[in-house]
DNA sequence: AACCAGGGTGAGC
DNA sequence: GCTCACCATGGT
């Protein structure tokens, strides 16, 4: 991997990144939009616009001094290749990594991540998307997501308007305890299992979407959220005889260690495209 | 017209 | 600790 930096255009070469996988296509983030070959994206209140090139990719818009971020958020320095190598023992983990060169689990602002994945219960991708868009545009400022305290102030009528439905007090509530002084980005620096509980506090937060919040916002890696989808693969290919999701949670890191969670982010993804059969009957 | 979606909450046990 | 009905919304 190689990164360089001429007027506002970050290059980033000899790296196999896929921006429609990893943007908009593996649900592990909600914002980014396409428009004429780009990607559009606002993070953290920085505004890019990313285009994919041959073996990887430009993002034009970037300061200088933001190197180092988009380093991270892009997750630019880990190794893939040695992803397939943690699942050895679990032919069909393994198989589902190497069926999605180019994945990689992004380190998103945590309170983005937050907001977002609040949003995403019990509702599907396509909904979450435009919610998301909505949120911003009704409630942020220039395409932002809106900070706690902004959105502290939205009366609730506003968020149902948009189609939040009963999340809408979830999301106000949460606003407010960050804006109070809820530790969510020291969380970053706490260990998985304190961080978990920490944030199941927050209304609107269980255990899967604190993972998500974990996996997505705050550097876990082990975190690994059981969904619907990744519930099924797991129960088809790994434990048919499971309890809860509790289980399955546990047994993840147990079967893939401190990486389990960016194995989940394509166990989900070859699920949810049914690149491999979940069916019963075969 | 039921069922589903990257689930969470509160009540009852 | 566990299960269960209920919760808005839009698509199939």
């Amino acid at each position: 991997m190689r990164i360089s930096y001429t007027e506002g255009v970050l290059r980033v070469e000899d790296i196999c990144f896929d921006p429609q996988l990893i943007l908009i296509d593996s649900a592990q983030v909600f914002h980014w939009r396409q428009e004429g070959g780009l990607f559009l994206g606002v993070v953290g209140g920085r505004n890019v616009s990313l285009r994919k090139e041959e073996g990887g990719f430009s993002l034009f818009g970037a300061m200088e001094k933001d190197i180092p971020f988009w380093r991270k958020y892009f997750d630019l320095d880990r190794d893939y290749d040695h992803l397939a190598a943690v699942c050895k023992d679990y032919p069909m983990a393994k198989q589902a990594i190497e069926m999605l060169p180019g994945m990689h689990v992004l380190n998103q602002p945590a309170w983005e991540t937050l907001i977002s994945f609040i949003l995403s219960a019990n509702n599907n991708v396509l909904r979450i998307r435009g919610l998301v868009a909505k949120l911003i545009d009704a409630c942020g400022e220039q395409g932002a997501f809106p900070s706690p305290e902004q959105l502290a102030g939205v009366p609730e009528e506003k968020l149902r308007a948009i189609g939040c439905g009963y999340r809408a007090p979830y999301l106000i509530d949460t606003a407010k305890k960050v804006r109070d002084g809820f530790p969510l980005e020291a969380l970053r620096e706490e260990e998985y299992e304190e961080a978990h509980r920490m944030l199941l506090m927050l209304p609107g937060v269980g255990d899967k979407v604190a993972d998500c919040v974990q996996l997505f916002g705050l550097g876990h890696s082990q975190a690994f959220p059981v969904d619907v989808w990744v519930e099924r693969l797991m129960r088809k290919w790994f434990m048919p005889n499971a309890g809860g999701k509790k289980e399955i949670r546990r047994r993840a890191y147990e079967m893939f260690g401190v990486h389990a969670g960016l194995v989940q982010q394509s166990l989900f993804h070859c699920a949810r495209l049914g690149l491999i059969s979940l069916d019963d009957d075969e």
